[in-house]
RNA sequence: GGGCGGGUAGCUCAGCGGCAGAGCAGCUGCUUUACACGCAGCGGGUCGCAGGUUCGAUCCCUGUCCCGCCCACCA
């Protein structure tokens, strides 16, 4: 696939510096970062008719009340891997960015300055209000862009998107209208989840709640009239304030007598009826009587509908009880609980309590219990939108990644409550509904009406409320294209990709987002979702201003001290323990790890329905990975210099076999890189690429080049040269998505030829398999090869042998075939790598060993050692050797004298285990036989 | 009460029918002119527990015990 045409990019840098030892990301990815964005790299350049495919992603908005968290690293990460990968592989790419405006969370937040200030938002008023929270917008909104920035994404920042910029709330009006018009959003007094704290009506969602909590049920009797009582349980005896039934099982025998009667209030003057529900009461739990208190209990609220009964709100909008209580008006509902259990206590009718473990409902953003209340709010209708949601699932027009968060999406779905949309709150979408003064009438407008559509009557007020902040993010993939605006962009690059993000707003998000895509689009706004895990510590714990263990990506980046580190912890409000987790975790603070090691360290989780705990060992591993392909590429431009080498982009021809070989190998990890990122399996993309660089490229390949490039043959010099500039920016390329900086600054200072893409960011993504295939044979006399070198170091290691200390080898191929290949050069390169002298003995030559020399069998060859002398040390190396193989013979013989195994498993197992015995045991027999000659 | 995920080397995690792997930590050497953010070598695991299927189980099935998460109106 070819690229845009790049030659003509403003591309440069000065790169002609010498490289200094250690890679320094500190200097290099500010400097890429701005030529990235000035060049235009990011834009998305299509226009009608152009032929290349798109690939959009847009970007989970982060919420503007702060600055960005690890998690918010990990969708960047994640994001521009995909977007840089398609970039390079010739696809329009369009990474949207964009801002979530966040109702309660920021309002919460710049309610807390305002506290700071000693004020409220009521001293300020609703106007003043707004505008302190657009400044907080401005200036928390550039700098989480900024910091963006800072780990690289390549995001099209001209179409950067707020979800309350003008158009975006056209968008969310036009939606409001439209499903108020075909009957699915609708005004409707329902109980509903209170915040007492934020004084907020919260959707189904917000609420957490709190498992295992240790409450009591506390027993208190109601007097019957005309005499007797009934006993009662209630985890919450202030709610009794507003209990307008008492009720009993129809079947219960036991109060089968109470039928028809009523009991009397203790604290209110109110009779209250005795009623008789098979459905709220279970004879066998408690009493088998259940005061009911319609106003304030879900199971209640039904109970009354079902009764007609009375629904009497006794704890107020404030969580102050209510003027209908008598003594109690105007305590605290907490207070008031208390004072309540006092007082049946005092006149008699309280019957004790029992410890019991309950779940409490809490607000996801104030932590306070949430308050069943009754309340008027504006809901929309779900089943009707649930039902092509899930469709679209079933149907695999949205692919959920991985899989088994499809059932969970199903289940909610298919369970689906009506979602309640308003809030009492100041920031966030308007309504567009307005009431008319005159005849109360409702005016649902997608622009404010000047009269009243039924009466004409002029006065009319707007709903103070606002909507969700869901709700307009549910429209995000359009909204973000310019809908209800039919453009180009929306035209084109409607529906989106992929998405991606964290499963802990699967439904708050995702699944919204696919209800009104469906609805409003007539289309899925994304074809695949991608949920991602929680970053949290590393302890698995989830990162807390609180708790402390805050890891701020920027500081992993930029380097901080640990002093730093304690103080912005400290300034975030850490507890004392928190700080001594950090002292102890991290007690020499950040290094500098730069932008590349963090994405790295994201990318290498495997995608689980899991947290990832964040390990800064990790981090450091794969920034010493980046100084490592800093420090390759350094010694291959040390050994090209005025070669005139340059990298082509296209395979060179190889004869020598570790430039066969790595070529090879270098097609393997691009295959599997390939592989990785078609499955979205990016540990095992980045994986691959990392153990090519360390443990192939570097480990061997360097080193076996240098005899090669020191070779009098010129042709070889030339063609390892090649090889060796090839690999390289190969690799640079590859690993240009997960590693933009580095790979940026080294592909710059890679000679290329002319007509090779001026930047990585654009150069075409490597492809296996291109420009030839695996080349099986330079493997295996490849592999033959390390294990004879091994096998020297081996010895050298185990006898103490300096590796400054040259000494003399002799390799004992077993026939003539193999003698062939390692009198051809093998053997010298063996040699060369090992500090030896190596003599490669003739088949049929005589095979008698020295006291003082060590052997080892590797690749079928007697591998000769001379000059060691430590004679105890090499008997206890060959006994353990020996013990190593009569192990693994002795596993084999299991299987293959198992009849069943001979007969039942495949025929290939079967032979390869026969060839292995083969093998072992002549290997055992050759270095029991070179023990013996120890003597 | 339902559902999902996890328990593999000291730590963090891959693997998921046919020789138990990585990174970090540990131990032993090494100022080898790409890299000490390094190189070479070594040690370390009844793959939570109990059954079953299979020639063969860390992997599949059943049960069980822990840990995490999600959903659910038992007073």
């Amino acid at each position: 696939m070819s690229t845009t045409d790049t030659s003509n990019q403003p591309i440069s840098d000065d790169t002609s510096g010498e490289m200094p030892k250690a890679y320094d990301p500190r200097e290099t990815e500010p400097r890429w970062y701005d030529v990235w964005e000035q060049s235009g790299l990011f834009r998305a350049t299509g226009k009608p008719g152009d032929p290349r495919p798109t690939y959009v992603v847009a970007i989970p908005p982060p919420n503007v009340t702060g600055s960005l968290h690890m998690g918010h690293a990990c969708r960047v990460t994640f994001e521009d891997v995909l977007i840089r990968h398609k970039r390079m592989s010739g696809f329009d790419t369009l990474w949207i960015p964009g801002i979530d405006h966040a109702g309660i969370a920021t309002q919460v937040v710049v309610e807390r300055l305002l506290k700071a200030e000693g004020k409220t938002r009521h001293d300020l008023g609703r106007a003043r209000f707004l505008e302190r929270v657009w400044q907080w917008k401005q200036q928390s909104g550039d700098r989480i862009l900024l910091q963006q920035r800072k780990l690289g994404a390549s995001c099209d920042w001209e179409r950067t998107r707020f979800t309350m910029d003008e158009g975006y709330s056209r968008a969310v009006r036009e939606v409001f209208v439209r499903l108020y018009e075909e009957g699915l959003m609708y005004r409707a007094t329902r109980l509903v989840n209170w915040d007492v704290e934020t004084r907020t009506v919260l959707s189904d969602l917000e609420v957490e709640t709190e498992e295992n909590v240790q409450g009591e049920l506390f027993e208190f009797a109601y007097e019957v009239e005309g005499g007797g009582e009934v006993v009662v349980a209630t985890t919450r005896p202030e709610t009794m304030l507003g209990d307008t039934a008492v009720a009993i099982h129809p079947d219960d025998a036991r109060y089968a007598h109470l039928h028809g009667r009523f009991v009397t209030h203790p604290f209110v003057t109110r009779r209250i009826p005795i009623i008789c529900d098979g459905e709220l009461v279970d004879m066998a739990f408690g009493t088998g009587v259940v005061k009911v208190t319609p106003a304030h209990d879900p199971r209640d609220f039904a109970t009354g509908k079902r009764h007609g009964l009375e629904e009497l709100g006794v704890i107020g909008l404030d969580g102050k009880m209510t003027d209908v209580c008598g003594e109690f008006t105007g305590l605290d509902r907490f207070a008031a609980r208390k004072q309540v259990k006092a007082r049946l206590d005092e006149v008699g009718l309280a019957r004790g309590s029992k410890p019991h473990v309950m779940t409490l409902p809490r607000s996801q953003r104030s932590g306070t219990v949430v308050e069943p209340m009754i309340s008027t709010q504006w809901f929309v209708k779900m089943e009707p939108l649930a039902g092509p949601a899930i469709e679209a699932v079933e149907q695999g027009r949205v692919q959920i990644l991985p899989e088994e968060w499809t059932k969970t999406y199903f289940h909610w779905m298919r369970n689906i409550q009506d979602w309640c949309v308003s809030r009492q709150l100041w920031w966030g979408h308007d309504i567009p509904a307005w009431y008319c003064d005159a005849c109360q009438h409702v005016n649902v407008a997608r622009e404010a009406p000047t009269a009243c559509a039924k009466c004409g009557g002029t006065a009319l007020t707007q709903d103070p409320d606002v909507l969700d902040t869901w709700f307009s993010s549910a429209l995000w993939p359009f909204a973000t294209l310019g809908w209800p605006e039919q453009t180009p962009d929306l035209a084109r690059y409607y529906p989106t990709s992929d998405l991606e993000t964290g499963f802990d707003i699967l439904f708050f998000w995702v699944a919204r987002m696919i209800v009104m895509g469906l609805k409003v689009m007539g289309d899925v706004p994304f074809r695949r979702v991608l949920l991602a895990g929680l970053v949290t510590d590393e302890r698995g714990e989830k990162m807390s201003k609180v708790k402390g263990n805050v890891v701020d990506p920027i500081d992993v980046l930029g380097g901080a001290t640990l002093d730093a580190l304690l103080e912005k912890a400290a300034a975030g409000g850490a507890k004392p323990a928190g700080l001594d987790y950090l002292r102890k975790t991290y007690p020499e603070g950040f290094a500098a790890y730069g932008a590349d090691a963090l994405r790295m360290t994201l990318l290498s989780y495997a995608p689980a329905q899991r947290k990832i705990a964040l390990s800064i060992k990790r981090i450091e591993g794969y920034r010493n990975f980046a100084n490592k392909l800093w420090n390759a590429t350094r010694y291959a431009l040390g050994r090209l210099a005025g070669s005139g080498a340059v990298a082509t982009g296209t395979r060179p021809a190889a004869t020598a076999l570790p430039n066969r070989w790595v070529l090879s190998r270098l097609d393997a990890a691009l295959a599997a890189a390939e592989q990785g990122l078609a499955d979205y399996r990016f540990d095992d993309a980045s994986g691959a690429l990392y153990h090519f660089v360390w443990d192939e490229l570097c480990d061997w390949y360097l080193e076996l080049s240098k005899p090669l490039l020191q070779s009098d043959d010129a042709a070889l010099v030339a063609e390892t040269r090649a090889v060796l500039v090839h690999v390289l920016e190969s690799s640079v390329r590859a690993l240009h998505p997960m590693m933009p900086f580095v790979t940026e600054e080294l592909w710059a200072r890679l000679p290329k030829a002319p007509g090779h893409a001026a930047a990585c960011i654009v150069a075409p993504y490597p492809v296996a398999g291109r420009e030839g295939l695996r080349d099986e044979a330079a493997e295996e006399a490849l592999t033959a090869l390390q294990q004879v070198i091994v096998a020297v170091r081996q010895v050298r290691a185990e006898n103490d042998v300096s590796p400054a200390r040259r000494v003399a080898l002799t390799l004992e191929p077993p026939d003539a075939a193999v003698h062939a290949t390692w009198a051809a050069g093998l053997g010298a390169l063996a040699g060369a790598v090992t500090n030896g002298d190596l003599t490669v003995t003739p088949p049929g030559a005589p095979r008698d060993a020295a006291v003082d020399t060590a052997v080892a069998v590797a690749a079928g060859c007697r591998v000769l050692v001379h000059g060691v002398v430590d004679l105890a040390k090499e008997r206890a190396r060959l006994d353990r050797e020996i013990g190593k193989l009569d192990k693994e013979l002795a596993a084999i013989a299991k299987k293959l004298d198992n009849e069943g195994f001979v007969a039942r498993a495949p025929a290939d197992v079967v032979a390869k285990e026969r060839a292995r015995r083969a093998e072992l045991s002549e290997q055992r027999e050759q270095l029991v036989r070179s023990q013996q000659r120890l003597g």
